[in-house]
DNA sequence: CTATTACTAGTAATAATTATCGCTTAGAAA
DNA sequence: TTTCTAAGCGATAATTATTACTAGTAATAG
């Protein structure tokens, strides 16, 4: 809703253009060590401020768990979940795990994959009645 | 490889017990409250120190992203991730996202699924050369 | 050119998690 | 039961990724 006029600086543009020319999934602090080359004063706190812009500008990803903290499953054995994006809570789907992608992947990658996660984003049934 | 004896500690006990009576994925400082109305002097490391044991021994599970800090992806298009358990290494995968999924767990629970993210765990070729 | 305000560098603050340390205790063996 | 010892504990300090703050700088509209 709130318009936000966004400049490109020579940091911002230099972050996007090290992260658009690697394969890799680089940390925060890679990419300030690397655009610390073409411009060596640089601070760290940039390169995060510029992320995150870049990322609600839908130029890049970010991946992590959404919240900064850990959350625990007392139940050990693996199933999938889904997050409400509005609450932030977890909860357990019944659906059953698929067993057989793992091998796919295995077989069209030079990868062995062992196990998979999948996570579930939207919205909760509390959240949509308070909309 | 190492054999590691486990004592069952009243603390333990209880917080193993806390995480079994909720349908929640509570985060350590949940549960460190909780624990507090059973044992009050208990310390929020013994929480966390447990926490960690208790994963490893495979009674509950670790909701987070693996590695402490984010990662970011020049790519914002939507992919899959495969990550390799040895080295950290993370890749993209190349399989389309399956879109239908979002819908089909829509139908069937009362949650509105907007995304997913799917993650996959393994070993990376050059970490399978090293064994 | 000038005014506005997003942006920056540098640094301090925050907060989740882990490490340290001296004391305690679970659990095996005597 | 008593003894023994390493696993575990509480308290606290340390670590570390990330964010907030601030005074100065510079991108862009007019």
């Amino acid at each position: 809703m709130k318009k936000r006029k966004h400049r490109m600086t020579k940091q911002r543009k230099v972050i996007l253009e090290v992260l658009r020319n690697t394969r890799t999934h680089p940390t925060a602090n890679w990419i300030y060590e690397q655009v610390r080359k073409e411009i060596s004063n640089i601070s760290l706190g940039t390169v995060y401020r510029n992320l995150k812009l870049l990322a609600e500008m839908g130029e890049i990803n970010i991946l992590d768990f959404g919240s900064s903290y850990s959350r625990f499953d007392g139940n050990s054995k693996n199933h999938y979940h889904f997050t409400c994006t509005e609450c932030d809570s977890v909860f357990d789907l019944e659906i059953p795990m698929d067993q057989i992608i793992d091998k796919e992947i295995s077989n069209r990658t030079p990868f062995i994959v062992e196990s998979h996660r999948m996570e579930f984003y939207g919205k909760c049934s509390d959240c949509q009645n308070q909309m």
